[in-house]
DNA sequence: CACGGATCCTGATGGC
DNA sequence: TGCCATCAGGATCCGT
């Protein structure tokens, strides 16, 4: 489900208000993409300091500890000072003194794994080898013109990869290049220099913005507070195939990449 | 080691 | 309450 913007502004939703909280029971439903790694029971009673974010995952700070959490395609997290019963699709929940924290998951490619500390095993098996924030001071051009060039994978794969730079997925990685005019098929070591500094650009206003917006093009997103309503952000080639180029007025076009779809306009981004 | 494909799972949608 | 194929926001694992 989620790319960058839809988990930070999952964050910005129940961060301050889960702050503090006790944890008093955890009730798992079935199990998601990776074990949580520890008995249930060593959670309760501890205190939530804070939530971060690190690529897709939230870090939910505890005092001896954190858990991560990822939402994978499909998951959603809300969190509410009165709790109903656990839906169908209702896989963790974490009652606080403050509040349910509830992860709802049809698909079950997310997951909430426990680690002692960010630098522990558990923790770096999964944040290890994430490249740098989009949207924070290290993502510099020329490091990201440095690790693209020595790619061969198309422009677009090595975007998602994210162990280059975090949080693109498949809507932002289509608009991101069609804001730079970079074909996604281009070969990494064949994108010029210019462009990159442009696609490095536009990595970042898309994001900010979407972020901006609430979390953007998603049909079923809402956040903690389940709030939806937020498709304000028009995508500009995103699930347009066959409709005209809002720039150029040109077909846009859909083709398969690793698996995924990819959006483009043929006139304004060149090869 | 970098790459491409298969894979986990459920639900929505559209063709027949 | 039809059946089947295809597709969906992610990312790991495995063979080459």
């Amino acid at each position: 489900m989620p790319e960058l913007p839809e988990v930070e502004v999952t964050r910005l939703s129940f961060a301050s208000r889960i702050a503090g909280a006790r944890i008093q029971s955890v009730v798992l439903g079935k199990p998601l993409r990776w074990p949580l790694g520890c008995e249930p029971q060593l959670l309760v009673g501890q205190q939530i300091v804070g939530v971060r974010r690190r690529g897709k995952y939230l870090l939910v700070d505890l005092q001896g500890g954190l858990l991560l959490v990822h939402l994978g395609m499909s998951g959603s997290l809300t969190f509410s000072a009165h709790a109903g019963p656990a839906g169908k699709h209702d896989h963790f929940d974490l009652h606080t003194s403050q509040g349910l924290l509830r992860l709802n998951d049809p698909r079950r490619f997310g997951a909430v794994v426990f680690a002692p500390t960010q630098n522990s095993p558990q923790a770096q098996k999964l944040l290890g080898k994430l490249g740098v924030e989009p949207l924070g001071d290290g993502f510099d051009l020329a490091t990201f013109c440095a690790l693209i060039k020595k790619r061969r994978a198309p422009i677009k794969q090595a975007l998602l990869a994210g162990d280059v730079v975090v949080g693109v997925g498949n809507i932002y990685a289509s608009e991101a290049l069609f804001l730079a005019g970079i074909r996604p098929t281009t070969r990494c070591a064949r994108v010029s220099r210019a462009r990159l500094a442009l696609l490095h650009q536009a990595v970042r206003s898309v994001l900010t913005r979407a972020v901006e917006k609430g979390g953007s093009t998603l049909r079923d997103f809402s956040n903690a507070q389940g709030e939806s309503g937020y498709f304000q952000l028009e995508a500009a080639v995103y699930g347009r195939a066959g409709q005209p180029c809002r720039v150029c007025g040109s077909v846009v076009r859909a083709i398969r990449q690793g698996q995924r779809s990819t959006f483009y306009c043929p006139s304004c981004q060149k090869p």
